[in-house]
DNA sequence: AGTCTATTGATAAGGGTTATCATTTACAGA
DNA sequence: TCTGTAAATGATAACCCTTATCAATAGACT
């Protein structure tokens, strides 16, 4: 676990030197709170979580060090819960399409060869070339569908 | 095509009707805006197309009819555009997913029965009841790749 | 240490959407 | 047709999420 922050903050780091920025003290603390956190955050998540390691951090800052850390390939935006984004890790966390319940918003994250293969054909029917998918499934999970049947 | 729309409105009235609300001028004029405009529309341009109609409409009567539209299924919300959202004809267009070129925009709709046979197949495996799905395809269309080779 | 520039946090501004509210309108019944 | 009542309207303000502004601060290099 440790390891993995490590890898974390150094591929930070050399993305920010290779492109003359810099390593801070409000861009640790984000990518600390960040990778705190479980799958499908929220920014308004992750300035809470940050402010609870650094209770100075501005907003503003989180909004583009979020930002900063998509285009370092650590983080990806996952899902719009309609209205603000989400966030989820993007470093040693596979692609992966997301399978969603509409009753309790249970998320299961889960990669099909079929489809991912299928998609592939779509794309040399059209002649596109392929730069990234989203896919969502929505059901009812089998919890909720249980509570339905009593 | 004027059948299409004499069905449409129709729907909507039964719609109305059956719970208690009513139909208005103004909805009258959201509706022939909407169908007036080709697919993926944000409710802006159904606002600046209801106001080519009818100049007096409010847009917060556009937002509320363009809601009620897509309840009664007339309209249904496609892929976010990052910031506002689009809305497409629901009624006579079968489903479909989309192929997007992030270059120029353009979006081809397709339905491929692989993918949709495998999504069953994920539903099954998790034991979801299936309730819809989204599925973008984000790529570079065949033109704008060619200019790329220039 | 000093210099230069990126970064910060507070705040204001922006864009899209929704809530508020007095006025108008549709619809059902007389 | 007239009337009563509740829904709908349009103007406006409010709302949320996100981005821009800007003076003050703080990295990183010499």
């Amino acid at each position: 676990m440790e390891y993995a922050l490590r890898d974390e903050r150094a591929l930070l780091e050399k993305y920010l030197r290779d492109r003359g920025l810099k390593m801070t003290r409000a861009r640790e603390t984000v990518l600390d709170a960040f990778l705190g956190l479980e799958s499908h955050v929220s920014v308004e998540a992750v300035i809470e979580a940050a402010r609870r390691l650094d209770p100075g951090v501005g907003q503003a800052t989180v909004f583009r060090t979020v930002k900063l850390l998509v285009d370092a390939g650590l983080a990806r935006e996952a899902c719009h819960d309609d209205g603000s984004r989400l966030f989820e890790h993007a470093y040693n966390h596979a692609h992966h399409d997301h399978l969603t319940c509409t009753r309790c918003g249970a998320v299961v994250e889960f990669i099909d060869p079929d489809i991912e293969r299928s998609q592939e054909a779509v794309y040399r029917r059209y002649g596109f070339r392929s730069s990234g998918h989203r896919l969502e499934l929505y059901g009812v999970c089998p919890d909720c569908a249980a509570k339905d049947a009593e």
